[in-house]
DNA sequence: GTCTATATTCAGATAGAC
DNA sequence: GTCTATCTGAATATAGAC
């Protein structure tokens, strides 16, 4: 993304102190000490806090989004959708577990305007979700049901990764983790 | 419980306000505001914002140790003893929305030495839930594979249930949502 | 870019009168 | 139990010298 060393280290460290101590409770004070430098400093590298988790959110709300079209616009079945959903957010999850947990923690202290926008994009993400679901029913794939119900339960299936603490990640191996997942949400617990 | 009904006026706003912002965007100040009186005097109810907190997580734990501990001891089958986790926790939700959305979020706000015992305890739940998994795959019942991977795929599906907006669920019917849920976990979505 | 110093606001909590 | 007044600390952010 960004060139300039120092402030990549400044975004990585932020990134991380806010998933961490969440957004309320992270404070510039502790950043700057962790950055090694006076809490004046960290205004070279941001406005204010406010835009540091701006940023942060809506990069990854992006990645979703971006995500999520390209799948909508595959010529996949219903199945092969949801497999890819899977594999979507496994990926932005390895890649990026803070940013991760900020984005499902602390949208709620962006301000109002902001909020409403990063909102209605989350609203616009599910909804795709659950077209797919639509559509593998229509397939004779799926089982029928609420879509919405079974929308939250996909992903809540798939948050866990990034709720949870992040050491437990460091020894995972993606793939065998969609492999495992995928299973789950397809065939559930039951031989 | 307490049958002073100032003292539950109190403990209920309380519980609703920390869950809609959270114990560290909540304020005394603004929890005075909604009571209707000074700040000062809720320091009648509660020593301090912490003392809140603490009474309302290990509430909360104490009811899923019950929970769980009179599962375990039951003569059910591993695929019995999941549905009732599945139902105690549908029960607690339905309940007690605004305690578990605290429960779930706000633990890490405890103090150290609390924090400690109730992170020891929600590993013994853990524990728990992994046996059940452990005996159903003995059984024959439930598919093998990691055992703490199935526990947090169980307790993830059940998760959103107090994490997405309260007014969501006003109109829900707990028990198609019991029928619903405990379909999904052991089945999937797949048809 | 780095610091010192400071402005401003707001938090949790207490003292003490009524 | 209720209030007013206040203490104490900590937060975000900025000004300005080097």
């Amino acid at each position: 993304m960004d060139k300039n060393p120092r402030k990549e280290r400044f975004f990585a460290t932020a990134t991380q102190l806010m998933s961490e101590k969440g957004y309320k409770a992270m404070t510039m004070r502790e950043l700057a000490t962790r950055l090694g430098c006076d809490k004046s400093n960290i205004y070279n590298y941001t406005r204010s806090k406010q835009e540091l988790l701006d940023i942060i959110l809506f990069e990854i709300a992006d990645k979703f989004h971006k995500g999520i079209s390209e799948i909508e616009d595959s010529s996949y079945d219903a199945i092969e959708k949801l497999k890819a959903v899977i594999r979507l957010h496994i990926k932005l999850t390895f890649d990026n577990p803070d940013k991760l947990h900020i984005h499902v923690n602390d949208w709620k202290f962006l301000d109002q305007d902001r909020m409403k926008v990063f909102l209605r994009r989350r609203k616009s993400y599910e909804k795709k979700i659950e077209k797919i679901v639509e559509l593998g029913i229509k397939e004779g794939s799926m089982r029928s049901g609420d879509l919405s119900f079974y929308k939250n339960c996909i992903l809540s299936s798939l948050r866990w990764l990034y709720t949870s603490e992040i050491p437990s990640k460091k020894n995972m191996n993606p793939v065998e983790v969609e492999k495992n997942i995928t299973e789950f949400i397809l065939n559930g617990i039951k031989k």
